[in-house]
DNA sequence: TGTACATCAGTGAACGCGCGTTCACTGATGTAC
DNA sequence: TGTACATCAGTGAACGCGCGTTCACTGATGTAC
């Protein structure tokens, strides 16, 4: 019964090794900027292994692909929550949230394409979307409801204009790192425009 | 002088060949839905030529990828200004421009991809953006203007209005097409909601 | 008109590369007695 | 405590694959005389 039992089985490091073949291949989407250079051999490489030793640890290369995601949607889902948190208004909220969106999508650019322009998901047709992709899409309908209800926003269908909140966040984040020399306009001169005036909420309400 | 002297230095195809190629890249692409597809081994094989032979025609993959690129930029910015041009107010105009957008992205998905989301970009920094690229945005930005001279819109800043707008375009065309699972609104109504929210047009103006 | 020749579109074989994956293995680590 | 053994993390060599690209070539097409 002591803390060493779990260890038992794995000999020299065990779940060590998984977790650095995560990290190598994080880096190597960081660094290269799309997926395909996350390779066996490259990650293999960065982590200072040969390339067999990672079917110890993932049946495939996709299964590293897919922990990636995961990890990934995990930090994005968390960060935009945790951000919505923290505001005091519906309104602020929603904001908030929208701005933590851009803000992963700025700092860890590679991990966000990875998220939203996998795909994996456009050989099955329409086949439902996994529940982690739209995790905090709920979230902001929930907050517009609440400013609805609030009578802070004038929008008649919370599902739709979040769904165009969506579209233009996405798109934001997406066009700016792909043309940063584009003249963007500021980014939070962007953010009110796009949360105010798909929203429908009065400009500037109090936070 | 006669017709023939612009073939008398192409023997058996000249031309021919090429506009082949070309053709069946943009096939492959489609199909596939990805540029890694688009190889000179496949292209070949659609074709029903040796892989080699396209030498005699492009200097190198590269080259083929650009030419369905700019050809496929050609189409995407006629389309949009010809569906403007077809509406009678700007904001007609505007609002047709952007359905004609939506509609290239639905249509031509795989070009469109490649369109906005190709890396050609991302590696040099942020070096001046292609005209090409944005000859369409620039269009709109001069609607959006009409319409704030003609006191249709209340924006105070149509470029950052149309920033906006892009955005919100590009972002639901390329969600729109990876996860088809997810219970879009209704297209005519998003485009309402992205024009009119974000350009502050007073709802459903005159045609 | 006929023939020798230059042109050139397209070919087939081959190169070196990096990839995912397999397989038999090695050698250190911990355990049973 | 000492020794024989089981375990298992990680290895090195090899496989077959498709890729971009090269190179010397073939054979039909048009031209010069």
């Amino acid at each position: 019964m002591k803390g060493l039992v779990r260890e038992r089985n794995r000999r020299g490091e065990g779940t060590r090794l998984r977790a650095e073949i995560l990290a190598g291949a994080a880096q190597l989407l960081e660094d290269s900027g799309s997926e395909e250079a996350v390779t066996l051999r490259a990650i293999a490489r960065q982590v200072g292994i040969s390339a067999p030793s990672i079917y110890s640890h993932f049946p495939d290369r996709e299964a590293i692909v897919d922990a990636i995601v995961d990890g990934a949607f995990g930090d994005f889902n968390a960060a935009i929550a945790e951000a919505a948190c923290g505001a005091a208004s519906p309104a602020a909220q929603l904001r908030a949230g929208c701005a933590a969106y851009l803000k992963f999508a700025a700092e860890r650019p590679s991990q966000y394409r990875l998220l939203f322009e996998r795909k994996d998901l456009l050989d099955g047709g329409s086949r439902p979307v996994p529940e982690m992709r739209t995790e905090s899409f709920r979230l902001m309908v929930d907050r517009l409801q609440d400013c609805i209800d609030a009578g802070t926003s004038a929008s008649d269908d919370a599902h739709r204009d979040c769904a165009a909140i969506w579209a233009a966040l996405h798109g934001f984040a997406t066009l700016h790192g792909l043309l940063p020399g584009f003249p963007w306009p500021d980014t939070e001169a962007m953010l009110d425009r796009i949360v105010y005036g798909l929203a429908q909420i009065s400009p500037r309400p109090v936070d």
